[in-house]
DNA sequence: CCAGACGTTGTT
DNA sequence: GTCTGG
DNA sequence: CCAGACGTTGTT
DNA sequence: GTCTGG
């Protein structure tokens, strides 16, 4: 699963390594949560565009933006058939840039939260984005797919997010990229993409947002 | 035909 | 919007 | 995802 | 326990 990450790159560096062009200033996060407005990479007019979507798919046809469950992730095994994602699976793929993201393992006394980060680089989440539009407004948002957990990530969690190597960028955003070929990107990335370490319980909170959350707790046990 | 649903996760 | 259930 | 809230009535 | 907010 993947329902909290970090992005505090420089957005000069994701428009260079996404090949996109931002129209929005990015400040650094430490603790994006979903409901909560997120830089996504989609195809534009004339190229990439890097543009802000709410966290939490709000499908074209929903009566009311927020009203039933959030849909802060969508299985990549049943996204082509269900009828909340397979029209924007169809037409509206997006890339998600993060340097990682958290998950929470179970343990005796509550959840430690780990941080699962870039080895290099920004990762891409693979991801959907969809237009509500209302009498109040537009409202575009987006939705992360998950996969299975691989390797060490499994031992924390049975899920993460599908990440995306830079040569299946063009792939995943062309909309004439046939399904087959895109459900052959829906797998766990390769272990060495990823690096993981116990971080501060702090991060459970969404009011809390500083470089500290993502910082290795020292004196934790990591068996994972 | 119309009405109603449309999602994921973790925990028990 | 599009599918399912009645 | 986790944290935090969770309510009505009558009176001013 | 369950929903809402971030």
């Amino acid at each position: 699963m993947c329902g909290r990450y970090a992005l505090s790159s420089p957005v000069q560096a994701l428009e260079v390594q996404f090949e996109a062009e931002a129209q929005v200033l990015l400040a650094p996060r430490y603790n994006i949560a979903p409901t909560t407005p997120v830089p996504v990479v989609r195809n534009g007019g004339a190229g990439r565009i890097l543009v802000l979507h709410r966290w939490g798919l709000v499908p074209a046809w929903s009566r009311e933006p927020g009203a039933g469950a959030p849909m802060a992730n969508a299985r990549s095994e049943t996204v082509a058939e269900k009828p909340a994602f397979r029209g924007p699976f169809r037409r509206n793929r997006c890339l998600i840039p993060a340097d990682g993201f958290y998950e929470w393992r179970a343990v005796p006394g509550g959840k430690q939260p780990f941080f699962i980060r870039a080895a290099e680089g920004v990762l891409a989440f693979a991801g959907l984005w969809d237009r509500w539009e209302g009498p109040e407004g537009t409202l575009d948002s987006c939705t992360i797919l998950t996969t299975a957990a691989q390797g060490p990530m499994a031992r924390i969690h049975d899920r993460m997010p599908v990440i995306l190597a830079r040569e299946a960028y063009a792939q995943w955003l062309d909309p004439a990229t046939p399904p087959d070929v895109l459900k052959g990107l829906l797998r766990p990335c390769p272990e060495a993409w990823l690096r993981m370490h116990p971080v501060d319980r702090r991060v459970g909170s969404v009011r809390n947002d500083d470089p500290g959350l993502v910082e290795p707790l020292p004196g934790e046990p990591f068996d994972a």
